[in-house]
DNA sequence: ATGTGCATGTAACTGGTTACATGATTCG
DNA sequence: CGAATCATGTAACCAGTTACATGCACAT
């Protein structure tokens, strides 16, 4: 179901043929995977069962026709309702960076929920991670150090990342409320 | 599978039961996913019919009784072949996660070999989203702007983060070519 | 000639999730 | 008195992957 939408803001720039979006996605197949064509071309034929897409073919001479994908309206519409819906915080990174992806079809003040949504789930796995760190009988335990580490590493530049971006973005700071980040 | 192994891992350390995998699974959730009881219980029984697991049951007064999972020989065997036979690079950011917090069942050099295998891999996708960034019109599209924006700082991260394990671990840096991170 | 990129698809499988069923204990 | 935590499981479902099938163009 995520394929689904994931397409349907990738075509709402620009149409595009299942081999474009393909290509475009393997770009971010390290953050949130790149679909299949198995996956790929079944997702695309039940959007345009749905009328959510669109369909124009372009013939090339003896070749297989390649088949370029549009949104409908109904598609756009169905689109930012289940953006606008989908459940703050993002728990995973896979479902931010595919909300980050598709934030042309949000609304500015939309997208600032998100991301402070975001935020504040992050600082918060952030010093859980720091009080593992601390707490727990670590000397023994590599492998959890070393993931905890890393967790915390990326948990730090993903908030100072989004620090950056809300300030960018709207000017007004609102959510101040528990932020020092003690380390 | 991943499941399979990841339990298999988990339960090397110490034994657990389901409950307990879970639980500790979700501090990482935001990074590998915590699983649903209904795909670990099944995997635990699938590891137990396979011999890979052994299992106390340990009754309480009245309660449903808990079950403590341990790993057997076989399993640590099978394991261990899957750590070390295991693609590296490893594309996306789950899978090696998954491996650092698998660590101890794998042999330093081992080790060595998947986080340098990782981090040529953080490196390139470093230099494709930073041209991607320099090149495409991206007036237009805030969403994609962001989306590079945010994987590039979480890369640059990782790729800190890398360095500086690699250093710490042996201290000889063996792999040293093409390295220059020019922003 | 052999492989890689372009381009579309289907069928079988599977690794999970979701929802359900059960039940004691403890905390607010 | 309801909610959360502890604790285990099953059945239905489904979104994906893997492997297969096809075929042209272009580079090595």
């Amino acid at each position: 179901m995520n394929l689904r939408y994931l397409i349907l803001g990738l075509i709402t720039r620009r149409p595009m043929t299942g081999y474009d979006i393909r290509s475009y996605l393997k770009g971010f197949g390290w953050l949130i995977g790149s679909p299949s064509f198995g996956g790929l071309y079944p997702a695309l034929n039940a959007l345009l069962e749905a009328g959510w897409v669109s369909v124009e073919v372009l013939p090339r001479t003896d070749k297989a026709s390649r088949k370029l994908y549009s949104v409908t309206e109904a598609g756009k519409a169905g689109l930012e309702a289940w953006i606008s819906e989908s459940a703050t915080p993002f728990t995973s990174l896979k479902a931010f960076v595919m909300h980050l992806l598709l934030a042309d079809s949000l609304s500015p003040p939309a997208l600032r929920v998100h991301m402070e949504g975001r935020r504040r789930y992050v600082a918060d796995r952030c010093s859980g991670m720091r009080a593992a760190l601390a707490t727990e009988g670590l000397g023994d335990d590599r492998g959890l150090r070393m993931a905890l580490e890393y967790g915390l590493a990326l948990a730090e530049a993903e908030l100072a990342w989004l620090d950056g971006a809300l300030a960018a973005e709207g000017a007004g700071p609102e959510s101040r409320e528990s932020e020092e980040e003690s380390l």
